[in-house]
DNA sequence: GAGTTTGAAACT
DNA sequence: CAGTTTCAAACTC
C-alpha cells in the first residue's frame, strides 16, 4: 500500500543530499571526520537512484567492483572478523576450499578469492551476530549459494571447466552486439539483488546514504566512511545502520540473487525510482524472489531458498505493493516477526493449488532441508531452462546442476548470457506472472493481500496437460489462462482461457450435477467437456473476450469452501465472472443483451485496465492466435476484454462501475 | 530412482 | 514465423 513507496522514497531522493550536506550537523561531522568524503565523477550509472542508464564508457570489471565493495566492507566493519579468512568448520568454507584447489578459480578470481575468504569470515561473523535474525533460507544452505566455486562441475576437471567457461564467455561476447557491453555488465554487476530482508534493508541504507552523498561511488571506498556522518542523519538507526547496512548488504551481495537490469528500465528508472516505489518494478521481476526472500520467508527455512526461484515469485509477483509491503514490514518490524507471515503469505497459503505453496509444502515436508533448485545438466544453467538462471538467482549448493556457470564466480558470463538472452527477448527475465495491482488502489489494505488479477505474461501453450498440471506455466504460477494462452482444452483451475475460474467451475459443476444436458454430455468425456464449455461460452458475446480470471488464486479467502470470490472477482472480471457466466450460460439472449449493454461501457477503460497493467505489454495481435480450435468466436483481446477489477457491479442490477484505467502496474509510472 | 511426459526455450 | 530440436521440470511407476 503506502509502505512500498515509503522504502523507495527513502532510497532515491536526491533532495536529501543537498539538505543534509547543507545542514550544520553535516558540516560539523565533516569537520570532525578525518575521512574526507571522496567524490567521484558524477556518473549516471552509479548505483544510486537505481540508475540503469547506459553504462559508463569506462569498463569496470564486475569482479573488481564487487571485490572492492566487499573488501571495503570488510575493512570497515570487520574489525572483529578480519582475522581468519577461512573457516574450515564452515561448510561454505569447506566447499570453498575444495574449489580453491582449482587453479582455475585462482586464475579467474584472483582478488575475488581473497574477497571470498573475507566473505566467508564475514559470513561467519554475521551468522553469529544475526543468527536469530536472518538465519535465512536454511542458513548454510543459503550461504552455500554464496560460495562461488569454480564450474568444474561435479564431474569435470577445472581445466575443462575453464575452457568451457572461456568458450561460453567468448560465445556470449561474440554474439553481443552491444558496444559497451562490458560496461553494461559491470554496471549490472553492481545491481545486486537482495534476497533477504536484511539485504534489502542494507540496500536501502545504502541508497539513503547515497542520497546524501550521491556522488560517492559504490566502489570508491567512500561508502563506509561516509556512514559515520550518515549515522547522525538517521537518528533512529544511528549506529546500527552503518554496520548493519554494510553487513546486511554484504550478505545480500553474497547471496546469489542478482539484480539484473531490466530491459527498458535504463532510462526510466531514474525518474521512476525517485518518485515511487514503483521503481522496484522494473527490476521487480528479477527481484521478486529477493523480495520474497525478504519477507519472513527468508527466515524460515527450506522454503526460503526455494522461494528465490522464479516459481515462488508467483505469489509475490502478484503485486508490487505487496512485495514492497513485505519489504517494508520486514524493515520496520525488525526481524523479530520473522515467523510471522507477511501479507503475501496468507494468499499463498490459501492457495492449495498455488504452485509456490505446493512447492514449499513439498519441500518442507518431503524434501526436508534440501532446497532443491535446478537440475540442469546441459544448459550450464545459463539458459532459461534453468530455473535459477531464469529467476535471476545464482545456483546454490542444493542445486543438482552439472557444469553450472550460474555462480557468482562467473558473474560475467552470467550477465553476458543474460544480456544476450535479453537482446533476443527483452522480457525473457521479466516475471512470468504479471499481477495486476489495481486492487491496491481499489480495495485498500486488503489489496496487497488480494491482488486483483494476474496472468502469465506470455501465456501457456499446453496441449495435453489441460493446464491442470504444473507443466502449465499458468497453472504453475497460480494464475488462470488468458487469451494470451494458446492452450488446448484448458481447464486451468485458476481460470480458464475462456474466462472461467474456480468459481466458475464450481458453479458450473453444480449446474452440471443438477440437470444440464450439456453438462451431462460433457461429463461423459472430459475433452469433450472442455470443448463444449468453450463453445457454450463462445456463444456468449460477453465471453468473447475471455480474459482469464486469476483473482481467486491470489485470494486468501479463495479456498474452495469459500465460494465468495474476492470483491473484484465477484464484481469485476466481467465476462470471466464465473457466476455470471454460469448464470447465463444457457441464456444466450440475456447474456447477449447484457453484453451489449456492457459493451458500451466496457470499451473505455477495460482495454486500458487490462493491457496497461502489464508492464510487459503484449501486443494483442498474437493473442488472436490464442483462440482455441473452436475458439473462432473468441474475440480479439482489444474488444471488450473485461479485466478483473476494472469493472464492478456487473451483477448488481446490471449496473456497472468502471474503474477507469487503473494501471495494474502503476509502478512504472512515477506517481506521487 | 529411473523412465516418461510435457511444454518452454532454443534453434533452424 | 513455423517447424524442429533441446532441455529440464513435472510426473509416473
Amino acid at each position: 500500500m503506502d509502505t512500498p513507496q515509503k522504502s523507495v522514497t527513502q532510497i532515491g531522493t536526491p533532495i536529501s543530499k543537498s539538505r543534509f550536506e547543507d545542514s550544520p550537523v553535516f558540516n560539523y561531522i565533516n569537520s570532525l571526520s578525518p575521512i574526507r568524503p571522496v567524490r567521484s565523477i558524477p556518473n549516471p550509472n552509479q548505483f544510486s537512484s537505481l540508475n540503469f542508464t547506459s553504462p559508463p564508457s569506462v569498463f569496470t570489471s564486475p569482479h573488481l567492483t564487487s571485490s572492492h565493495k566487499e573488501s571495503r566492507f570488510f575493512k570497515t566493519h570487520n574489525s572483529s572478523s578480519s582475522s581468519s579468512s577461512s573457516d574450515p568448520t564452515n561448510p561454505v568454507e569447506s566447499r570453498e576450499d575444495e574449489s580453491s584447489t582449482s587453479n582455475e578459480e585462482v586464475v579467474a578470481q584472483g582478488e575475488d578469492t581473497k574477497d571470498l575468504n573475507i566473505d566467508a569470515s564475514m559470513r561467519e561473523e554475521e551468522t553469529n551476530r544475526n543468527d536469530s535474525v536472518a538465519s535465512p533460507c536454511g542458513g548454510d544452505t543459503t550461504d552455500l549459494s554464496l560460495v562461488p566455486y569454480a564450474p568444474r562441475g561435479e564431474n569435470g576437471s577445472s581445466e575443462d571447466a575453464r575452457m568451457e567457461l572461456q568458450k561460453v564467455y567468448d560465445n556470449v561476447q561474440g554474439k553481443s552486439e552491444t558496444p559497451d557491453w562490458e560496461s553494461l555488465i559491470s554496471d549490472a554487476s553492481e545491481l545486486l539483488i537482495f534476497d533477504s530482508p536484511d539485504a534489502s534493508e542494507a540496500f536501502r541504507c545504502f541508497m539513503m546514504q547515497r542520497a546524501s552523498n550521491s556522488e560517492a561511488r559504490f566502489s570508491n571506498g567512500v561508502e563506509v566512511q561516509t556512514m559515520q556522518p550518515d549515522s547522525n542523519r538517521e537518528p533512529e538507526s544511528a549506529n546500527a545502520i552503518p554496520y548493519e547496512a554494510v553487513s546486511l548488504l554484504h550478505r545480500g551481495i553474497r547471496r546469489r540473487c542478482l539484480d539484473f537490469e531490466m530491459p527498458g528500465n535504463k532510462q526510466t528508472n531514474n525518474t521512476a525510482c525517485e518518485s515511487s516505489s514503483r521503481c522496484v518494478v522494473p527490476s521487480i521481476g528479477l527481484h521478486l524472489n529477493a523480495i520474497l526472500m525478504s519477507s519472513k520467508d527468508c527466515k524460515t527455512n527450506v522454503s526460503h531458498d526455494y522461494s528465490c526461484s522464479g516459481k515462488i515469485q508467483v505469489g509475490l509477483q502478484s503485486s508490487i505493493s505487496t512485495l514492497q509491503d513485505t519489504l517494508d514490514q520486514t524493515e520496520n518490524e525488525t526481524r523479530e516477526d520473522a515467523d510471522q507471515d507477511v501479507p503475501v503469505e496468507p494468499a499463498l497459503q490459501e492457495l492449495n493449488l498455488s504452485s509456490p505453496k505446493k512447492k514449499r509444502v513439498k519441500l518442507d515436508s518431503g524434501e526436508g532441508e534440501s532446497c532443491k533448485r535446478c537440475n540442469c545438466k546441459k544448459s550450464k544453467c545459463l539458459k532459461l531452462y534453468c530455473e535459477c538462471f531464469a529467476a535471476g538467482v545464482y545456483c546454490i549448493e542444493p542445486c543438482s546442476c552439472i557444469d553450472c556457470f550460474n555462480k557468482p564466480i562467473h558473474e560475467d558470463v552470467v550477465l553476458a548470457t543474460r544480456k544476450q538472452i535479453e537482446s533476443r527477448n527483452p522480457l525473457a527475465f521479466a516475471p512470468k506472472v504479471i499481477r495486476n495491482s489495481d486492487s491496491v488502489q481499489e480495495t485498500g489494505d486488503d489489496a496487497s493481500k488480494t491482488p486483483a488479477s494476474a496472468r502469465h505474461k506470455r501465456g501457456c501453450n499446453c496441449k495435453k496437460s489441460n493446464c491442470l498440471k504444473k507443466y502449465c506455466e499458468c497453472y504453475q504460477g497460480g494464475v488462470g489462462c488468458s487469451i494470451n494462452c494458446r492452450c488446448e482444452g484448458c481447464k486451468n483451475a485458476f481460470g480458464r482461457k475462456d474466462g472461467s475460474s474456480i468459481v466458475d467451475m464450481e458453479a458450473e459443476q453444480e449446474e452440471e450435477n443438477e440437470t444440464s444436458e450439456k453438462s451431462r454430455t460433457a461429463k461423459a468425456q472430459q475433452n469433450t467437456e472442455v470443448l463444449m464449455r468453450k463453445e457454450a461460452r463462445s456463444d456468449l458475446p460477453t465471453t468473447a473476450t475471455p480474459i482469464y480470471r486469476p483473482e481467486l488464486v491470489q485470494l486468501p479467502f479463495s479456498s474452495s469452501k469459500n465460494r465468495m470470490p474476492p470483491p473484484q472477482s465477484l464484481l469485476g472480471g466481467g465476462s470471466s465472472s464465473g457466476i455470471f457466466n454460469s448464470q447465463y450460460l444457457r441464456k444466450p439472449d440475456i447474456s447477449l443483451t447484457q453484453s451489449r449493454i456492457e459493451k458500451s461501457f466496457e470499451t473505455v477503460a477495460e482495454d486500458g485496465a487490462e493491457e496497461m497493467p502489464e508492464i510487459l505489454i503484449h501486443s494483442p495481435i498474437p493473442n488472436i492466435k490464442s483462440v482455441s480450435p473452436n475458439g473462432k468466436r473468441v474475440s480479439p483481446p482489444h474488444m471488450e476484454s473485461s479485466s478483473s477489477g476494472s469493472i464492478l457491479g456487473r451483477r448488481s442490477g446490471g449496473r456497472k462501475l468502471i474503474l477507469q484505467s487503473i494501471p495494474s502496474f502503476p509502478s512504472l509510472t512515477p506517481q506521487h
